[in-house]
DNA sequence: CTTTAAATTAGTAATGATTACTGTTTTTAT
DNA sequence: ATAAAAACAGTAATCATTACTAATTTAAAG
């Protein structure tokens, strides 16, 4: 059998799914900590990296020069607010069809598309006005 | 007078312009150095920055975890062959609508978007059919 | 044409995220 | 219980990028 239990990943992929923030691994690893002490930090990223492998969580790249994570695998956008550096979900409906766009005048095969959203979010906007 | 003139930033500038597929700041360095032997790897990068925070140029971020570079800094989008890593432009009709979208269930202010593609470039296909 | 202050440079050191390595421990099939 | 595969902790290495420093270059002003 290839992958084996462990108690290390049940608790970085449990964390993870507490959180709508798409921590870094960083985060991850210093919040496991606090139930788990002696983690290492290249357990989370190897184990943040087997989960994204396999499909069961998303990694995230999104400019900023770290990796971020999502146990939310459901497609779905991504809003980086551009003051607070935060990092949203958006609901909204799909634009896949940007990728038939895409492939028109296109010499070759397009599968698919990475796309992210930057603006103010609600939170520093109300700071803003305040 | 803030900027002064420097032949190494000039050269960077001309280098980038002869070329379409978006070179790292270390292929920048590399040819560049052919022209300019002593040239320092520091000084490309702090010009390629000094140069994208001017607008002369487009910085790519691409998620490979390398800065790409762009002398072409009119509107267009990129795509990313998966096989070879070649970066290409993409020669199709806007997706700004994509804005309107996103902003539409978002509390917040939505001021713009990255996207870029990814597949199989047409000469990686022509190799797979040979 | 000099002076001079600001900008830029080359070269090198530092940073920071991530990956690789190694000897030990854990898991799980037999 | 045994043993092979997987995973681990801890640490070292990697790699892109940025920061630092003393020396050089630019260009405005006298």
């Amino acid at each position: 059998m290839a992958q084996k239990y462990s108690r290390q990943r049940e608790l970085i992929k449990n964390f993870l799914c507490t959180r709508k923030d798409h921590p870094t691994a960083d985060i991850v690893y210093m919040n496991v900590r606090q139930q788990y002490p002696n983690i290492s930090l290249g357990t989370v990223y190897r184990n943040l990296t087997l989960l994204s492998d396999t499909g069961e969580i998303r990694r995230l790249r999104l400019g900023d020069g770290v990796d971020h994570f999502d146990a939310d695998t459901s497609p779905h956008n991504h809003f980086i607010c551009t003051r607070c550096g935060s990092v949203l979900d958006l609901e909204m409906e799909s634009i896949d069809h940007i990728l038939e766009k895409a492939g028109e005048h296109f010499d070759g095969k397009v599968d698919g598309h990475v796309t992210y959203f930057y603006g103010t979010c609600g939170s520093c906007c109300n700071k803003l006005q305040a």
